[in-house]
Parts: C-alpha cells; structure tokens; sequence
DNA sequence: CTGAAAGCGCTTACAG
DNA sequence: CTGAAAGCGCTTACAG
C-alpha cells in the first residue's frame, strides 16, 4: 500500500539497505548515489514508518514528559507553556512527545512503567520535584534515563536537573526592594512544601540579613495579614493576584500601600492592574534544556548527572514602587 | 534481551501464535490455556514490544492531539485540563497520545501530516475550531479520521464534533439574569472570530428578545465602558477577571452596581473576589468523549460524522445579584 | 561504497 | 482450539 523502502530501492536500481542509509545520511554512501535515492523517495512520496524503523533501531525517538500528580496543573500557565517548549524543540531532534499524567504518584508511576517496558519512550522529563516522589524512586531504582526540570530536594548529585537558580532569585527580589528603599518584607507562599520554596526563600533571608532588613515569612491561607511590611516577594503571579485582592479587602493598595514582586511572568501577572513586577524565569528555555539533556543522556553523550541553570530576566510593572 | 513472546511461548508449551492470541483475549482460545499462558507471562514479566505490534497490525493505538496555533494556550486553563481529561481516558482504552503545537497553521499542519504518514498515530483531535483551517482542509481532504472539540463554522456536516450546546448556553445565561430582574444585559467578548461566540451570542440574543431584555454586545478592549447596563454575560471566566477590573477602574462594583455571569469554571472564576458566577462546561467529559468517537470513526463504528453535545450546569457564585 | 541476509517482536490468514 | 509460516518495514553486522 503505502510507499516502503523497497519500492524506493526498485526505482533507484539500488538495495534497500543503501536506501536506510541514505535515509540517515550515512557517510559511507556516495553523493551519487545519494542523490539518486533521493530523487526516487522524492519522486513515490515516500515516508518511513516509524514502527518499523523503531523495531529495528531499538531506539524509539520519543520522550515521555512526565506531570506533577495534582489536580490544579491546569491553573500553572507553567505546564502548557513548558509542554509547547519541550514539543517545539524535541521537534527539531525528530523526537516526538508522550505524556504521563496521573492524580496520584502511584497512577504515574504505573503509567510511566508501561511506557518504559513496552519500549515506546527512550526515557522522561519530570516536571516536577517533590520529596519522597515514588515516580523518581523507580526511575532511579530501574536506571531509567531522565532529567527533572526542577531542584531536588534529595540526590542532586544524582539527578540530572534543570532550573534556575532558585536562591539568587530571592536574593534578587529582595535587592530590588532594597533599592526602592524598603526595609520591612516579607517572603508570601502558599506551600512550604517545594524546593523551589526553599532555595528561594533561603536566598530572600540571606540577602535580607546581608542588607540588614526586617524580614518574615508568611503563609497565605485565612489568616493573612501584614505585621508592618512595606513590600512582600511572592512565590507566583498567580498566587500574587490572591494575595493582591486580600490586601485590597484589608484596605491596602498594591503598590501605593505596599509593593510586590514575584516569579514566573505569566500572562496573569500583566492581565489586571496592578501589572506585576516579575521574574522571566525563561520557561522556554527550560524546556529545550531538559529535551536537550535527556537525549543526551540516552546517547551516553553525558554520563554524569549535571545541573543546568537556566538565566532569569526581572520585568519591572506597577507593583513594586519606592518607599517615601 | 527483553523477554518476548517465544519466551513465554516456550515457558507454556506452546507456539508464539497461541500466546499472541492470549494477549488480546481471543475466544477462540480455551479458558485453560489462557491461564497456563498468563501464568507464564506473569512470571516471566513478560512485556508486549509496542512498536512490533505496530508494525504487524497496522494500527497505532495512539490519538494526536492538535492544539490551536495561538501563543497563549497556556492562558486558557482549559487546554491542560482538558489534555489530562483525553489522556485519562485514553488508558483506559489502552491508547497513547501524541500532542502538535505549532504557532501557524502551516507549522501544525506539517506536524500532523508527518505524524499521519509516518504512522504515529490512527488520527487526531483537533482542539480549535476555527475558520479556514489549513489543518481542517488537510484532515479532510485526505480523509484523516478527527473529531473536532467545538463546533466548526463550516462543514458541521461532515466534521464530527463535540461541544457542549452553546446558542443554549447563551440562553440559559440571558434566563437567570432575567430571573434577578435585570432588564439592561450586554454580551462581552474580545473575539468574533469563533463560533463558540456566534453561537452563544445569537443565544443570548434570541433570549433576550424573547423576554424583552434591552441587549447590546461589548467588545472589550481599551474602550470598553458600561452604557445603562446592571448585568453583563463575558465569555470565559478568564476574560471576566479583566472585566471586574475594568469596571472597578471605572467605579462600578460587581456586583453590587453590575452583575455578571460567565462561562468555563476555571480555577480563576473562584480565586479573587468577587468570585463568579459561571457555567461549568464539563471539560472532563468533552475530552472523554472526543477519545471515544475518534476510535469508534477509526474503527469504523460511526460512520456517519455526529454532533456530541455535552451538558453544563451552572454554578451560583457571588458575581450575580438581584437587582433591587 | 554497496549488497545480501538475518533479525527486531509481533499478528494473522491458513490449515488441520 | 492450536500450530507453522509468512510478513509488517525497517536496520545493521558481515562480506566484498
């Protein structure tokens, strides 16, 4: 039916291996005959089957991208944006895209063995980082390639990752705060739970202390509200529009009362006012990093684990002013 | 390496065939020897070669999912929600999925045209609707099997789709405006390309006569400003959080001053006060039933192109109020 | 530089 | 109800 390998050799009057080598754009092959073959896929419209060509290589060209089990991924801009940057660029290694989703650690792990055992992906790109994550352990466990786009909280040193670099954001948030001359902030999260909470927030306290600020933490749930802040560093645009609107019912104005900055630059930090001053954390770029390194990785290119820190860009809007 | 189905085969005493038949639970098989193989397969561990099975039946088991050729997908919550909706059910039928994104209708339809004939996939769902597709007219022309999510503008004859019913949609929304006793109500939106807006609007209008509402449509963008109206219908919940802002900005509260009602139950319609009214539109089940229709049209099973129309509900919230 | 052959791990008529 | 064989469309040592 459709056009194969041997049709093609036919019309060239060469064998079909030479044609598969053509195909790859093997060295060994003369440009004359290159050119031949060449003409005649042009010429039959062929197309390779990539079944075939899987079960013989033994290579499958396509990686799993792994998702966090919760059920709010949908209210991270993050995950559609990493997953179009990820598609995009695998596209460009003619590696194509599986995904693994899941509302439990356990249902992905299930999910993420099957398509590593019926050999329908060459390895994974975990979105997510949690602690003690059973995903992470059988991929360890099984020495199954992979790249976490993310920090670790355990096994750094073992774990190929991606990431920006979650203390120098904070540290960064606080200097532009600095600057604009406030001296009482506070770090604002709705989860302690996330390494990225940590390193960013570890970073705010130091370079807190450094400048000799007052600094606090404070968790956003029902009982938030400002001690004497002048400016809060929030985990995520979409957390700062929570917690833009609470201080608002508390009578507080963002940034006249009180100036915010935050993380992630996504189109909620700039669809209503106050337009927010935030970190580009270059999701793009973290995904063509992660696809990058996980083919690597399954090339043996690299064979020690590695992080790649991904730069990061401070967009100033209205929400961060200078204390008067 | 991998145990196959010869390893099994000759574990249970029989020949490769029989176990082949096993696996897909043939009834020609006797319930004995089914569970002599299962046995084997169980202690071996043994996992099927997904590309071999490919390769010999032809059929792929995995579905293309075809995002918009839009930049910001990652606005609109319902892209990942309804992706992990189609994934979920798609294990269930044991099927895989492939994902093309693109930012051009030429770069998708590059994409799917090379998934189709290199045999990736059995055929897609195509997550927009819009008019004149490239994507659409390859699909078509090339009697690709696709289901679409959404109503197209042309051919709703011959494309099968899901959507949920929107000219109701619109009328339901117009019905309990009128049933709090606002007499004013504008339609909001910032697209007329879409047919998900013609629909929900004539709706909106056929109601609104119907019952004798004063009715305008609003285009929101840098001029947006209230005429007499106490009640607006917005198109997505997305587009109202910019709405309640806008208004706010220019002195009119919701909904103390102007109700609104909208639709999709994203997470944002339940993040900042005024939490909103909306229309839950069921995004699971959309995505559920686009799975199951792009494998009764590959199997065969329909033949004939259908409209699935998906039920909704609406949920009371605070942004609606009786006007007094 | 190219060809002939074996093999990847399944499925599926065909035969009995 | 089960087996033997051919075939799906590639890749890749091996040989020359």
């Amino acid at each position: 039916m459709a056009v194969t390998i041997k049709d093609v050799a036919k019309k060239a009057g060469v064998n079909a291996s030479t044609v598969s080598r053509v195909i790859k754009d093997s060295s060994e092959i003369s440009d004359k005959t290159k050119v031949k073959v060449r003409k005649a896929m042009h010429e039959l419209g062929y197309r390779r089957n990539a079944a075939a060509q899987i079960l013989a290589s033994g290579k499958t060209n396509t990686i799993g991208v792994v998702f966090p089990p919760v059920a709010d991924k949908a209210s991270q801009p993050f995950f559609m944006k990493i997953l179009t940057s990820i598609n995009e660029t695998a596209r460009d290694y003619d590696v194509s895209i599986a995904i693994a989703t899941g509302h439990s650690a356990k249902e992905l792990k299930k999910q993420i063995e099957l398509q590593y055992s019926e050999k329908r992906v060459d390895g994974f790109i975990v979105l997510y980082a949690g602690k003690n994550d059973e995903v992470r352990d059988y991929l360890l466990e099984n020495k199954v390639p992979f790249v976490l786009v993310g920090t670790p909280a355990e096994g750094k040193n073992e774990i190929t990752h991606v990431d920006n670099d979650n203390m120098l954001l904070g540290r960064e948030a606080v200097r532009h705060l600095a600057q604009l001359k406030h001296q009482n902030i506070s770090f604002v999260t709705d989860t302690k739970e996330t390494e990225v909470f940590e390193e960013r927030y570890q970073g705010f306290k130091d370079e807190s202390e450094k400048l000799g600020l007052n600094h606090d933490l404070l968790f956003m749930d029902a009982n938030f509200s400002l001690r004497n802040e002048t400016a809060l560093v929030v985990m995520d645009d979409v957390l700062s529009l929570k917690v833009v609107e609470r201080l608002r019912s508390q009578g507080l104005n963002v940034p006249e009362d009180v100036s915010l900055i935050t993380y992630n630059n996504s189109i909620f930090g700039a669809m209503i006012h106050p337009y927010l001053t935030t970190f580009d954390i270059h999701i793009e770029q973290l995904g063509a990093s992660a696809i990058k390194k996980i083919l690597d990785l399954r090339d043996k290119k690299e064979n020690l684990p590695e992080k790649s820190i991904i730069p990061f860009e401070l967009i100033i809007r209205e929400s961060t002013k200078a204390r008067i």
